[in-house]
DNA sequence: AATTCAGTTTGTCCTAGACAAACAAGCATT
DNA sequence: AATGCTTGTTTGTCTAGGACAAACTGAATT
């Protein structure tokens, strides 16, 4: 019953949404590198037998880490799985601190709060506890876990390594989609509980939280807004993929100083980087944009305006920026506190 | 600051996740109906205006109620609106009881629970604060009314046609995007946290609770999940989008008695009921499968071995009957809860 | 070590035609 | 007056190959 994979063929609209890629860059992959493959129906449709499918979806997590198609389609599984353990050995490029796929070093080493000991443990028995579906037991003991370490140190030292750890075995084929979905659930439901009992911080940055569209983000929204909400924060979320327009008539109604975006490795960057500058136009000067998650991987150049929160733990840091610097106007302070943009600018 | 349209012209990518229509369709409709009629940039690629984006906007909402599209794209803006009043009067066809477009009406008059006056009002409530951005406010009354009512009187009652305003109300401009947003992220927030104080469960119905992929659906799942829980029975949420492949894979991993799925007015009900067909296939038979939400509307057959739950608050009924013919083979007595489909198969 | 320049890669958009599944409506049957 | 069958129509999605700008690579230059 393990590696138990389905003969189910798809068409190409299901294989489409099953890896994230368009279904134009299917057809345009089959007629450039010749993968995908699709067989083809009675009526000359494709039709994509689950093997490539597979395939499909472990290059698409290859190049969420960065590496370009075409120097991965085409090579077959085994190939592809072991790029796939090339890449995880330069986690500076690879992977953030949001999503699956995350990375822990960066976070608990970056963070000015000192790593924990038994956490570590914890770690593999939530491992073991997921692939045994002893739902329960999880959930006491990330409860446990997050009520000794306290908020933020467990989103940091638990849930971001945490993440990482449940993508990559989902990328091995250690555990399955439906056990993915249940780890997600349960730490979104941990999460919101925890943020439930804060009485809503009444502190100096009010804060608009939500993603852009296309972003499906929601643990990492919700690992921001936890993280933010426990530095004392005024926190108000729109929930995942609104409108630029919509974000700047929010921001605008409720006053918010900050406004704070979260990202996912999954779609390029030149889209957020676009957005991002579209949404510093529009907003008013005075309001700051943080935005946090993946897209300072790939992104060498940061965006005017714009103060980049590479990882979660550096959020105490800018808060504390911010209320140094109160009133000022975002778009002259904010490369500051990216000193790669600072340098480059001088 | 009302009405305040913006601008903003779109490229055919942005109007397509805007309004949820596929690209090609989009090009087909201007093919064949001559509307929209994007102008075109340099390279002659579409740019649609904000005022026909807007439109198609509301199509999109009609087209959720029922009507086809030859008969409104093409229509001005004016007469759309007057065929939208007129669909909302006949809410045995419109609209269900889970996502915006939801029906007050057929949840509290058909459910066992007795409406609650006081309710009423504070609906209204609700909806000023909405408007006026008072966050704080509207929780207080929200989580008031949820102790007061209890948690499923409180969803059937109050979100349930909260939905359906701010749907409303959003359709006819009265309300933005991001206040719509403010409010399912407060009414998830509030859900989830009640949910976290109940004990989980361990009564008998082991329910597993997902969507489709396709199916961004959380409210209406959330929703579900509260109902089913508060009839204390015990649930496992996948959260939403898992494929029925893991689906299948994640009932036999868990061995529950049930698998739960919530559907949103949003997307083609042929895929719905393929989907449901090809679980129904998969799937151990002596596993029962729900389905709620707002296929039922448009379908007038049910799927074989599918448990119809066109209504929340009919969810207390399907767990007592289950409670009743426990162990029995779902396949066998599930058409016995569908009246129409049973005497469909006389 | 940073910048500029050419060359290559890559995703998305374009057109226009085809077709099956879903639907409506009329007709025949019980 | 329902139910079942046969039409014709509507509608979304698929296919094909061509085009092109934006993003990347890597070498040559300051």
């Amino acid at each position: 019953m393990e590696s138990d994979t389905l003969d189910h063929p798809s068409d190409i609209a299901a294989v489409s949404t099953a890896t994230g890629l368009a279904k134009d860059t299917l057809r345009v992959w089959e007629r450039r590198y010749g993968f995908p493959q699709p067989e083809r129906d009675a009526h000359g449709e494709r039709v994509y037998p689950a093997e490539q499918v597979e395939r499909l979806r472990v290059i698409r997590r290859l190049m969420d880490r960065g590496l370009r198609p075409g120097a991965i389609v085409g090579l077959p599984m085994q190939e592809l799985l072991a790029r796939h353990d090339a890449s995880a050995d330069v986690p500076s490029r690879a992977a953030a601190a949001s999503e699956p796929g995350a990375d822990q070093e960066s976070a608990s080493a970056d963070g000015g709060l000192p790593p924990d000991q038994p956490e570590r443990a914890a770690l593999a028995d939530v491992m073991t506890m997921l692939k045994q579906h002893r739902v329960e037991d999880m959930r006491q003991l990330l409860n446990q876990c997050l009520l000794r370490a306290g908020l933020q140190r467990f989103i940091v030292d638990m849930v971001v390594p945490l993440n990482g750890m449940v993508g990559e075995a989902w990328m091995q084929g250690r555990i399955q989609i439906f056990e993915e979905h249940l780890y997600t659930e349960q730490i979104k439901h941990l999460l919101r509980n925890a943020l439930g009992n804060f009485p809503t911080g009444s502190q100096t940055p009010k804060v608009l939280l939500t993603t852009f569209p296309g972003e499906q983000h929601q643990l990492g929204l919700l690992m921001a807004h936890a993280f933010i909400a426990a530095e004392g924060a005024q926190c108000v979320s729109l929930g995942t993929e609104t409108p630029v327009w919509d974000i700047v008539q929010a921001a605008r109604a409720h006053r918010v100083d900050v406004v704070g975006l979260s990202f996912s490795a999954a779609r390029p960057a030149r889209v957020a980087r676009a957005a991002l500058e579209d949404l510093r136009l529009r907003l008013d000067p005075a309001v700051h944009i943080w935005a946090g998650g993946s897209i300072w991987q790939s992104a060498r150049k940061g965006v005017p305006g714009v103060t980049p929160v590479p990882d979660l733990a550096g959020v105490s840091k800018i808060v504390a920026d911010w209320r140094a610097n109160a009133g000022t106007a975002a778009s002259t302070i904010s490369t500051a506190a990216n000193p790669a943009l600072a340098s480059s600018l001088t």
